[in-house]
RNA sequence: GCCCGGGUGGCGAAACUGGUAGACGCAAGGGACUUAAAAUCCCUCAACCUUCGGGUUAUACGGGUUCGACCCCCGUCCUGGGCACCA
């Protein structure tokens, strides 16, 4: 009886509906058994499934089903990141609520990737735009807000025009923004922040922990984001005034090299020390312009350095000489104190200044037993060295001096030893309607009051009708603004600002552990036992966004009380993007290749094959229509491979990398030899699936697998134990590459008459004894180069081995006329003659 | 400037702990089957030389360590990415 063609359409709905019925992927906390939590991000729901998300849920799923058979509970688990601006674009382009674009557009895509056959618990599926769901998100920010966390400042932020909203740090790229590319301006707005920075530390220490768990370059671009400085802030009296210039600096030790001060456009002392000045205009134009000038502009490279003298002085707390005052264009009010003390003989930037201005230059620093004379240098000397000039520190190696100093000046308040980081605190307001409400009401008496836990959430209202201007329509809904005051009952106003959307992403991996909980964020029990996620997969394109986000909400959530671990994602793969032509798939640059035109021609499992096996997961991926041919052809390969056995009665119900005692006892020839590549497929999978989910060379494993079969399968069928044989290799087979193409695998693991499922079944054992070859290919050297390859008894010794490779006609001729200086016996390999 | 990656056939790639470079697949060429096509099956496939035994050169480039190097070390080039007038 034959199979049939290969339908992969009929064979996958099937089985989906049985994994269904069986509720096979539903999961519950279980202690008495391990536990293993794999998570791809979640996709935002745009309308349609792109091969980017193919691939990345691909891979999940492989994890997913793979740790299912090595005996895991597995939680594997999808939802929605629902907020965010495309749903309000597309609704005003459609006249409609941005909530029924949202649920279309997450019904259609749910069913897309049903359709692929991934295994997720589905009763745990989450969307953000869900009150159940950012009710807790309100929540938190209100217990944030109470610890001190959260916070409300006017402050200059980010504005993006094109999407009417305020964007954080993280969320500009190059002075644009990240989602529409427009141009960002600075604007002085009310806004409220996330405390990230309180965490920075701790953000910077844990990524310790991550190591070799993250992909270094991740590690690196969060630490170059939370960038550290360790150093000192120094102050430095005004000259007749009782004011003091505070400055961080990493280089204490240069202070009495300090000639002169550089202020930023921005700083509050500048109007004070110009008060009354003849200088006063000059500096205040200077400022006006500096401080107008665009994000861009001022921050290029090739920014001409300027400033003016403010006509004020300050002192050298060590050297008590005067140094002038300067606002400069290249100080930064937002990193350190927004002043800097200007060293420019040991500061490319300051020497550049002090060169243009004719400001004073002294060396401090100098290499050993040599001097520097200022006037001869071209450039700062910022490398290691010994202070000069620098009167009782005279000596010291640099680095040394550095604490001396600081230590000297601490005795009168002078100084003190300081961290400075580049990151700054989240900037979470956005002036956007399609997002979480931030639960505060303002009063006119009572000021900012939190919204009380038992009046949330504050829903979003349903009614509201977006506006054709993009702006968001809460400020002028009466029915949300207008509220009663929760503290003094009085008239009050809603907060209008929405939060940003990353929020929401920063904790719904902890939703997941309990999604249906309407009673708490969490279960607690549930929480701890499947916390925190083991394997994490996602695009590189969120190595500092959401994945700082996230660990930073889990180190704020345990200071809550509410988990008790520190990092979020133990382990974290960045998969490629999948390009064509060359170039990310794109409707712009029409090179979209459809999943579901895909799936309709060859079928989810050809598709997810395909796109495990054209290139190793972190690596970019060549999309190729001929690459899927291909391995539509190898899954048609192994359905009529299964056919030919059945219709030669050589199919039988036998497991995967069966006993001997089940084969019938001891083989002999291509039995054996079949049996032997059957346990080594089983060992070099399971190595490829455990050593960074290796799954193109998993894949390659199995083909030669199945190329042997065929090309043993006539000579075996006959053979004393080898139907036997070729059906305990074909159950391997299946078993193996069911994580990655599992409808197919299913359906012909019914048809060789097992009764289980597969999804269920434990992963095979490789048999070490089946490994042992009688005999062994043993390649000849002479002098590092092959000269010959020859079978050898598996058991010959180096005395024997060294006889069988002076028997090799071509490697005698390399030898002759040479005596064998060392024999070098690789054991199993190869034999190397050293001769000369 | 600082910090991370990466560089292997026509293409995607593989190579375990330093032990036969190019597994597996794609493309290409040849053959079988077929009235024909598709599908399938078999063979060839790094470059050059060859008396067809084999030889030489090859993992960006130049050195080194080693019996032996894609792999380890030093230097150079190219390339992708992150951070940056950051004090």
């Amino acid at each position: 009886m034959g199979f049939g063609k290969y339908d992969p359409q009929q064979v996958e709905l099937n089985w989906q509906k049985k994994w269904d019925d069986t509720r096979c992927f539903e999961v519950e906390a279980d202690p008495s058994r391990p536990k293993y939590y794999v998570l791809e991000m979640f996709p935002y729901p745009s309308g349609k499934i792109h091969m980017g998300h193919v691939r990345n849920y691909s891979i999940g799923d492989v994890v997913a089903r793979y740790k299912r058979m090595r005996g895991h509970n597995v939680l594997h688990p999808m939802g929605w990141d629902a907020f965010g601006l495309p749903a309000e674009n597309a609704a005003i382009k459609n006249k409609t609520h941005p909530a029924a674009w949202t649920y279309s557009n997450i019904a259609d895509m749910r069913a897309q990737l049903k359709r692929l056959g991934y295994s997720y618990d589905w009763r745990r599926e989450i969307a953000t735009c869900r009150p159940e769901y950012y009710k807790w998100e309100q929540r938190f920010f209100i217990e944030l807000l109470e610890k001190g966390l959260v916070y409300r400042k006017n402050s200059p932020v980010n504005w993006c025009e094109g999407c009417n909203t305020v964007l954080a740090n993280e969320q500009v790229e190059e002075g644009r923004c990240w989602r529409c590319d427009g141009e960002v301006e600075q604007k002085q707005l009310e806004q409220w922040f996330l405390k990230i920075t309180a965490y920075a530390e701790e953000l910077l220490d844990d990524l310790k922990l991550l190591e070799g768990g993250w992909p270094d370059r991740v590690i690196t671009m969060q630490e170059n984001w939370i960038g550290k400085s360790v150093g000192a802030q120094i102050a430095f009296q005004v000259k007749g005034s009782c004011e003091t210039v505070e400055v961080f600096t990493t280089r204490p030790d240069t202070l009495c090299g300090a000639t002169f001060m550089s202020l930023a456009a921005e700083h509050p002392l500048v109007e004070k020390l110009i008060a009354g000045r003849p200088e006063a205009d000059k500096v205040r134009a200077f400022c006006r312009e500096v401080a107008n000038m665009d994000r861009i502009k001022r921050g290029a490279d090739d920014l001409e350095k300027e400033g003016v003298f403010t006509g004020a002085y300050c002192v050298n707390p060590i050297t008590g000489k005067d140094m002038p005052i300067h606002v400069a264009n290249f100080v930064l009010m937002g990193y350190g104190t927004g002043a800097v003390m200007a060293v420019p003989a040991h500061d490319q930037r300051d020497f550049e200044f002090a060169r243009k201005y004719n400001l004073p230059m002294q060396v401090v620093i100098a290499p050993k037993g040599e001097t520097l004379d200022i006037s001869a240098m071209t450039a700062a000397y910022a490398d290691p060295g010994f202070l000069v000039n620098s009167g009782e520190f005279d000596g010291l190696p640099n680095q040394e001096a550095k604490g001396a100093i600081i230590e000297h000046l601490a005795k009168n308040s002078l100084a003190k030893p300081t961290v400075n980081y580049r990151l700054r605190d989240w900037g979470i307001s956005r002036q956007r309607f399609w997002g979480a409400p931030i639960p505060v009401v303002h009063c006119g008496k009572c000021g900012t009051v939190p919204v009380p836990f038992d009046q949330l959430p504050v829903r979003l209202p349903e009614d509201a009708k977006v506006r054709e201007d993009g702006r968001s329509p809460l400020p002028l809904l009466e029915s949300f603004v207008n509220v009663a005051c929760p503290k003094c009952g009085g008239a009050a106003r809603r907060e209008t600002d929405t939060m940003d959307t990353f929020m929401e992403s920063s904790w719904y991996f902890l939703r997941y552990t309990s999604a249906r909980n309407d009673s708490a964020p969490f279960d607690p029990a549930s929480l701890k036992y499947w916390s925190p996620v083991d394997q994490y997969i996602g695009g590189i394109e969120h190595a500092i966004l959401h994945l700082l986000y996230s660990r930073f909400f889990v180190k704020a959530l345990r200071d809550l009380g509410y988990v008790e671990h520190s990092e979020p994602f133990q382990n974290l793969l960045t998969q490629g993007m999948v390009l064509k032509d060359g170039a990310k798939m794109s409707k712009s640059k029409g090179n979209v290749v459809d999943p579901n035109a895909m799936i309709g021609k060859y079928g989810a499992d050809a598709t997810r094959l395909f796109i495990l096996f054209a290139s190793p997961p972190e690596k970019d991926l060549e999309w190729s229509d001929a690459g899927i041919e291909g391995a539509f052809r190898f899954l048609n390969r192994i359905w009529r491979l299964a056919e030919d056995l059945a219709e030669s009665g050589a199919l039988l119900p036998v497991g995967p990398s069966a006993p001997l005692s089940v084969l019938g006892g001891e083989l002999s020839g291509p039995a054996k030899e079949l049996r032997r590549k059957e346990h080594d497929s089983v060992r070099k999978v399971t190595r490829d699936m455990e050593n960074k989910f290796q799954f193109n060379t998993v894949i390659a494993a199995l083909m030669e697998l199945v190329n042997e079969m065929y090309a043993q399968k006539d000579a075996l069928k006959g053979a004393p134990g080898g139907a036997a044989v070729l059906s305990s290799s074909l159950s391997t087979v299946l078993t193996l590459l069911s994580p990655v193409a599992p409808h197919i695998c299913e359906e012909l693991w019914a048809h060789m008459g097992h009764k289980s499922q597969l999804a269920t079944l434990p992963w095979p054992q490789c048999d070490e004894s089946a490994l042992v070859k009688d005999e062994i290919e043993l390649v000849v050297q002479v002098n590092g180069k092959v000269r010959g390859k020859l079978m050898v008894p598996a058991t010959a010794d180096q005395d024997a081995v060294r006889e069988f490779a002076m028997t090799h006609e071509n490697v005698l001729r390399h030898l002759e006329g040479k005596s064998i200086k060392k024999l070098i016996v690789v054991p199993g390999k190869l034999v190397n003659v050293v001769a000369g």
